[in-house]
DNA sequence: GCCAACGTTGGC
DNA sequence: GCCAACGTTGGC
């Protein structure tokens, strides 16, 4: 595994952008716009080309872990922060020194079965993971190298 | 739809 | 700098 590669968690509403339309976008990658938390911004800041993406659904029945993204291009100004039709407008972001951040990721895989957050809460070795905590809302958070390939194992495991 | 657990805003 | 009010996230 290649020094310096990190691994995050990023949350999305499916029935706004979900993994599917990930890999149907062109070229599969997006730019993800619209975050609007400094912690989040902050994490975003840090990201590397290469670094994987635990692509999770939000808000979903059941909420799960869908897949794999991976950053494709590191932190940039976030074009809807300047546009006032778009819902993520801020006015209050000083367009010489933009308050919010992209990055592109691109699709990477789907796992055969959807890992609900109910599965992850199960695994004792995820004690502790960022998702699990009661009453987390960071939509872009680190995951541990050692979260990361218990829930690769995970996928593996869990096939129809 | 409910509400706990946040993060942000603004009066003081 | 405090903190009450408010808005948002997201599981349930």
């Amino acid at each position: 595994m290649a020094e310096g590669r990190h691994y995050w968690l990023m949350k999305s509403e499916p029935n706004v952008f979900s993994l599917d339309d990930l890999a149907q976008a062109p070229k599969q990658t997006t730019a993800w716009d619209g975050v609007r938390n400094y912690q989040a911004r902050n994490f975003m800041r840090t990201m590397k080309t290469g670094d994987q993406v635990l692509f999770y659904h939000s808000n979903a029945q059941p909420p799960c872990v869908m897949g794999v993204a991976e950053v494709v291009k590191p932190a940039y100004p976030d074009p809807t922060q300047f546009d006032p039709h778009d819902a993520h407008y801020d006015p209050a972001s000083p367009t010489d020194q933009p308050r919010w951040d992209v990055v592109d990721i691109r699709f990477v895989r789907k796992f055969d079965v959807p890992l609900s957050l109910d599965l992850l809460r199960g695994q004792a070795s995820l004690n502790g993971m960022e998702l699990l905590r009661k009453g987390s809302r960071l939509s872009v958070q680190p995951v541990k190298p050692s979260e990361w390939n218990e829930i690769l194992r995970l996928a593996r495991t869990h096939r129809d």
